[in-house]
DNA sequence: GTTGACCTTCCCATCTTGGTAAGCCCCATG
DNA sequence: CATGGGGCTTACCAAGATGGGAAGGTCAAC
């Protein structure tokens, strides 16, 4: 297999192939006597892997870690556990600071006319017309646009 | 006000305010005759509502767009809002997108012994396991460490 | 006068991915 | 045989926003 079928078997792209051999997330590739990388089922079936776990979004230095213990047979199922339970904090992290930021914009996007006139209490808010007002958003309560 | 002085009334820091400046967010400062950077109270506040704006996830052009509708009098709140309701999409967006990541591996953890011995549902779906396997996941199903 | 705190510019690093260019290799078709 | 197209190679540039640091000028206080 060279470069662009493990590429199309694996579901990553060449660039990201040779990008995961340069930093050294999968071994340098064999060459064949022209140059051309060659690949097997296997490193294909490890490519998958890394896809799978980019999907999951998992840093390239977790699935780092997570390859290594995918080929160890002497793996305590406890060590895999561990990095996927700080990605899922990590995750939930990120995703309550996304929801706390929708939230606000929720609130201030419903009180805004969303007419031709100027007032809007989204500039406003960003303005810090205030901290009273962000106060209030926070709390549910909506300042009306003057 | 000097550089540092902005910086420590916006809370954003020297090196941003020199970064904004040179992407063309905030205008060139005034220089006094020795080249430092002069800041009016004007200034600052753009700098705050710049920093007020990031902290709910705008990205720096939707912010300029932001900075010269809250500078243009005749703005029509609907403008405003048009962006506001852009950032929201792309906020719930990504907040289902990790939502998902997060829910699959609560499940795959959570079927993990996290002992000693090597089984652990969580490598199983990233090798691949399967498609079947994560359909299972998907569906609030766990395929039993083999 | 020296020290410390501040300012300046410039370069580098992060993290992952895509794009592009220049050049080599191979196969097939005319 | 020659040419074209597609695949491969390396290398550089780009994005997003921020931080770090070096090397050197400036100012104020002691």
């Amino acid at each position: 297999m060279n470069i662009g079928a493990a590429a199309r078997a694996s579901g990553v792209s060449a660039k990201m192939i040779r990008y995961y051999e340069s930093i050294g997330l999968i071994p340098a590739a064999r060459r064949m006597e022209n140059g051309y990388r060659v690949y097997t089922a296997t490193d294909a079936h490890t490519l998958s892997f890394i896809r799978r776990a980019r999907e999951l979004g998992f840093s390239l230095a977790q699935i780092g870690r997570l390859v290594r213990l995918w080929q160890d047979q002497s793996r305590s199922s406890a060590e895999v556990k561990a990095i996927a339970q700080i990605h899922i904090l990590e995750l939930n992290d990120k995703i309550a600071s996304l929801q706390a930021m929708a939230h606000t914009l929720e609130t201030l996007a419903q009180a805004c006319g969303g007419d031709d006139r100027p007032d809007c209490p989204i500039i406003a808010d960003l303005a810090g017309a205030g901290l009273a007002s962000s106060l209030a958003v926070r709390n549910g309560r909506v300042p009306r646009a003057r």
